[in-house]
DNA sequence: CGGTATCCTAGTAGATACTG
DNA sequence: CAGTATCTACTAGGATACCG
């Protein structure tokens, strides 16, 4: 793959949707986020509920993907500059827009891909 | 937090859904298909509107994703058994059912997305 | 606490050639 | 026409150690 610019330019957003949630945990972080800033470690631990396949998450992999979502414009990183480091997460307004299209994309999951065990709703969240 | 006994039961509908549409073609070979169905070559030339970077689609790729949208229930193969082959792919109940959903992230891509470039609306399909 | 620096593995996609 | 076989390149993700 060579470009960047070109899954944008291609009239095609679905291509570029792709690309901006390319990435294990970006729709579960702008998920949990929705409730309110949450810190680095915060997103780390709610990741880890309902574990997909680790016991821990890489802090490279979390790293990566938050600095993906900061660039993208979902999400805002607000560092206190304190010892010891405080960092918050929060969604941007972009972010906040994002999250109905999660929602319907958890509708759907939750009525074909969680049929015996739909333990929370979307709307329970 | 209710019981979890699989990856796909753990109340995280999106890494299912992750995994699902992992792929490069799955959700445009699914919007692709909902006018109809298409043979494999259509799809192929279809997906090759506004290519993501390459100006062709290897066959081995769109093969495979198409075997895995076929097994994950959200279209259907149908061989026509006759030489030249002739074998066309149509939406299932459940490949119709989401739709909507990549309506909805089309929806949002456009707004927040292709500010630049949005040539082909949503509704223009 | 909130990361970064390395190293490693596995999977995804592309190119190309070939087949029923 | 609709794929399969093979080989390669790239990258996402994980493990671990360490730093500001």
């Amino acid at each position: 793959m060579a470009n960047a610019k070109s899954a944008q330019a291609c009239g095609c957003p679905v291509a570029a949707f792709q690309k901006m949630i390319s990435g294990k945990y970006k729709l579960r972080i702008v998920w949990d986020l929705q409730d309110g800033p949450k810190r680095y470690s915060e997103i780390r631990t709610g990741l880890l509920r309902g574990s997909s396949g680790s016991a821990v998450i890489a802090p490279r992999v979390l790293s990566r993907e938050l600095k993906a979502l900061t660039e993208q414009g979902l999400i805002d990183r607000k560092d206190f500059g304190v010892v010891p480091p405080k960092v918050e997460y929060r969604l941007t307004r972009k972010g906040k827009s994002f999250v109905p299209v999660i929602a319907a994309i958890r509708n759907w999951g939750a009525r074909h891909l969680a049929e015996a065990n739909a333990d929370q709703m979307v709307a329970a969240e």
